[in-house]
DNA sequence: CAATCGTATAAGCAATTGCTTATATATTTC
DNA sequence: GAAATATATAAGCAATTGCTTATACGATTG
């Protein structure tokens, strides 16, 4: 079960646009070295450095190292404390929520 | 349709513990004025109203005068920012499940 | 109208955040 | 081993945040 301190994180870790901007890139290209982040990226390396390791320490990203390349990817169930946190209340929004709270389950 | 904008301030009200407990209340509670809130919060007066600010702010809950009294209750839509966002990724995640049902089977 | 109740706003402050530049740490290549 | 590449960490700083106390506003009651 997650916590609320985890909850917490995570939604913290997507709340900045800009760290939220480099997960949404890490989501759509599946794996990416950090380098490839930097690029395109309105801020600098080490900005974009310490944004990985708040996503990595929210549990939302994994590494994997590879020579002096460092690809992150998606953590399969990075985003659970938060779906299971709006699953909670699913009763008040439940139509919405429905499909894709099932989707997410079968995908653990 | 969702901006970023919107799901930003949705993700940063929700982030802090303290507000999103108050949200929470507010779901339990149906409609609850703001003593309500105030009485069982660690928080002084300001602090609980501030926060009320920002999640009215974010669209998250509605209020209703009554008397010298303010009713505070969930806004119908208010987390469609948040579902939005998290089914823009439906598909990803879809995708994501097929990979790891196929990786599962190849390595049988 | 004066007192009171419910709530919001103002002002100030310590803590946190997100960024920068500069530097350190791995890893590979020459 | 030296240079280059990929990434992380350190230090510092301005902006933001969440809280406090004090005060203002709005509605009700006497």
């Amino acid at each position: 079960m997650a916590t609320a301190t985890q909850l917490t994180n995570v939604l913290k870790s997507l709340a900045d646009p800009t760290r939220r901007a480099v997960f949404e890139r890490i989501i759509r290209e599946g794996e990416v070295a950090a380098t490839g982040l930097v690029q395109g990226s309105k801020v600098s390396q080490p900005a974009v450095s310490q944004h990985l390791r708040a996503l990595r320490d929210a549990g939302l990203v994994v590494e994997r190292r590879e020579g002096r390349h460092i690809h992150y990817r998606v953590a399969p169930k990075g985003l659970s404390p938060l779906i299971d946190w709006l699953g909670h209340y699913e009763t008040f929004w439940a139509e919405r929520f429905a499909n894709l709270e099932k989707l997410l389950k079968e995908s653990e």
